[in-house]
DNA sequence: TTGTATGCGTTATCAT
DNA sequence: ATGATAACGCATACAA
C-alpha cells in the first residue's frame, strides 16, 4: 500500500506537507503540484481507517432497519424513504453503513454502530418495541415515524391523512367507513387510527366499535384477516380507510374472493401509495407519503445535528405533508 | 472515549493481555474474567477504525448499484438481491457499505472503496458502459447479471428463462411470438434475446424481424413505447415475450389502451416475478429470478474470495435457475 | 501466561 | 512555508 510516505519520498517534502497538500492547507504552489504529480505517479489513495482513527470522524452514516416483515431493504416504503435520505447525505460525502441487525436486540446494533464509529445514525422502523433507549444517545441520531417531541424525527402528517381519507370518503356520500389500523404500538397505526376517529367526529358520523379492526404489522395477511372481519359483519361498512396499502390491496382483494364488488359494493382507501397502488384493479385511491422528501427532510436534520446546528429551527418541519391520490377505488354514492 | 488502556488499567493487565482476551485468544481463566468484567463496568467498545488499521481488514463490504432507473435501493428487483446478500454476509458478521455515486464515474467509485478499505465489492448493474476495469481489481469482487467467464459473478440462467416463455407459449398454440428486448448493451437484454431466437429455432418458428423491438433499460417508458411498435403492425403478434416485468406491464397496459383484450388478443410473459407482477390485471405470468438466491450465492463467491478459497469449485454454480410462474397474461389458442 | 515495544496511516501541534 | 514528532486505538512479534 502507497502512504504519505511514499509521496513525501517521492515528492521530497515531508509527511507534514503532504498532508497539508492533500487537506487543501497553506503549502506553496511548488510543493502543492509536486506532491499531487506524486499522488497521480504512484496511484496513492488515502485510508480512511487511519483518518478516521486521527481526527474521530467517519463520514459514516450508521443504517437501521427496524421491520416486521423481514424483507429488509426490499420494504416498499423504506427503501424509497432511505434512497431519498441517500441522496442528500452524498452531497456531503457521506457513505451509508448498513449494519446487520444482531438479532434484533437495538441495544447491540448501537453498541455496533459504536464500535463502527459512524457519525450518525438514522432509524427507520415501524414498530415500537425494543428501541434504542434515547438516554444512551451519544451519536446524533435522526428517527422516522417514530413519537418523540424532541427535534430529531421525521414522519407524515398522519392526522391530515386520515383527514383527507375521511373527507374523501363523506364527499362521495359514505356514512358507514370502517378503518383497518395499522397495529396500535406502532406510531403510524395509532396516529392514523387517532386521525381517523377525529375526523369522523370533524364530520359528525360515529365510528362504530365493529368497523374499527387491527390489521397488525401492515402486512398483506394482516389485511386480509382484517377485512374478513369486516365482510363477516351483518352490517358491513361501504367503505374502508386502510392505514397501509399494502393492506389495502389484501383487503380489495378478499372483498372480491367474496363475490363482492370493488369499489361499487365496498370503497377502500390506502396509505402510502407504494408502487403497486397504481397497478392493482381498481387502481388504490391512497394517501401518499412523500417518501423522498421524508429522507431528505432526516438527512438534513441529522446533519444539522452532527455540525452542531441547532435544529430547533427546524422542529416545526418534522412533519411532512400527505396528499390524495385519486385512484379507482372509491366509489360515488348514489 | 474508554480504550484498551483503561481496561489494562482497571483490570490489573497489560494492554496486550487485555487484547488477547478481547479476541479470544489464551489467557488465564482470572485474567479473562477480570478483563470482562472491566469491559462491562466502563462500558468498553472497541474502535474499528484501529483495528482495521492494525489488521487490515475492515469487515465491511462496499455495495456498488448501477441502475438506469434513478431509483437506487428502492429498485425492485436488485433491493430483494441485495438482501438476500446482506442476509449471508450478516452471518459472518460483515456490514454493508453503500458508497455515494461520485457522479457515475465508476473508477471513482472504485477509489473511493480502496479508500475506505472495504474487504469486498459487490457491483450490482443493469449496463455494461463504463464498468470498473477488471485489471484493477486488487479488492475481491463479485459481479451481479454481468458477462464474464472468470468465477465471480452470478446471474439467472437467461436463456433457460426465455426457452421456458417461448415453449409455454408454444404448447398454448401461439406461433406467432414477438419479444421486446432489454437493451442490448446489458448482459440479461443479451443473453435474453439470444435464447429467445435460440429457443424459437428449437421450435422451429421463425422470427420475423418485425417483431424483435428494443425496449431499453427495463423501465414502464420503454416497454410501452416498444409495445406501441409492435401493436403499429398490420400482422400482430399474438403472444409476447418481455424481457422484464416492469416493460411487461406498460406494455400490457398500453395494449388495453389500444382496445385489444389482454391476453385474449394478445398474451404476455415477461421476466423477473417482482412483487408488482402479481397484482396488475391480468396477473402477470413471468419468469422468475429467485432473487434471494442470486445475492446468497454472490455472497458466498465473494466470502470464498475474500478467504482466499478458491472459488472455481463453485463456478459451475454461478448460474441460478429460474422457473415459469403460471398467472393469467397467456391465452390459449383454440 | 503476561508484558514491552513497535507499527498500522493519518492528522495536528509545535518548532524551525 | 516546512518539518519533526506525538497521538489516535489496537494487534502482534518478541521477550520475559
Amino acid at each position: 500500500m502507497v502512504t504519505i510516505y511514499d509521496i513525501a519520498e517521492h515528492a521530497g517534502y515531508s509527511i507534514a506537507t503532504v498532508s497539508k497538500a492533500l487537506n487543501n492547507k497553506k503549502v506553496s504552489e511548488k510543493a502543492r503540484r509536486k506532491i499531487m504529480e506524486a499522488v497521480e505517479e504512484l496511484h496513492y489513495t488515502p485510508n480512511s481507517s487511519a483518518r478516521t482513527l486521527a481526527t474521530n470522524k467517519s463520514w459514516m452514516i450508521g443504517v437501521v432497519f427496524g421491520e416486521n416483515l423481514g424483507i429488509g431493504i426490499a420494504h416498499p416504503f423504506f427503501s424509497q424513504v432511505i434512497e431519498g435520505f441517500k441522496k442528500h447525505v452524498e452531497l456531503y460525502n457521506y457513505d451509508l453503513l448498513f449494519v446487520s441487525r444482531h438479532m434484533g436486540l437495538q441495544q447491540e446494533t448501537y453498541k455496533h454502530l459504536l464500535h463502527r464509529g459512524v457519525d450518525g445514525i438514522v432509524i427507520i422502523q415501524s414498530h415500537g418495541e425494543d428501541e434504542i433507549s434515547q438516554v444512551d444517545h451519544m451519536i446524533p441520531t435522526v428517527y422516522i415515524d417514530r413519537p418523540t417531541d424532541e427535534p430529531g424525527t421525521v414522519y407524515s402528517d398522519n392526522h391530515a391523512g386520515s383527514r383527507l381519507a375521511v373527507n374523501h370518503f363523506v364527499e362521495n356520500g359514505h356514512t358507514k367507513i370502517a378503518h383497518i389500523r395499522g397495529n396500535q404500538t406502532t406510531f403510524a397505526g395509532i396516529e392514523r387510527a387517532k386521525g381517523f376517529e377525529k375526523a369522523m367526529k370533524e364530520q359528525g358520523l360515529t365510528v362504530r366499535d365493529e368497523y374499527l379492526v387491527d390489521g397488525g404489522f401492515y402486512s398483506q395477511a394482516g389485511g386480509r384477516e382484517a377485512m374478513i372481519r369486516l365482510l363477516s359483519l351483518k352490517d358491513r361498512p361501504t367503505a374502508v380507510y386502510v392505514a397501509g396499502d399494502e393492506m389495502a390491496i389484501a383487503a380489495m382483494k378478499v372483498t372480491k374472493e367474496w363475490g363482492l364488488r370493488v369499489p361499487e359494493d365496498i370503497s377502500f382507501i390506502g396509505f402510502d401509495d407504494i408502487k403497486i397502488a397504481q397497478h392493482v384493479d381498481p387502481a388504490l385511491t391512497t394517501i401518499r407519503q412523500d417518501k423522498e422528501l421524508i429522507g431528505q427532510k432526516a438527512a438534513i436534520i441529522l446533519l444539522d445535528k452532527i455540525n452542531s446546528i441547532d435544529p430547533t429551527q427546524e422542529v416545526d418541519k418534522k412533519m411532512v405533508p400527505v396528499s390524495l391520490i385519486k385512484r379507482d377505488s372509491v366509489h360515488r354514492l348514489a
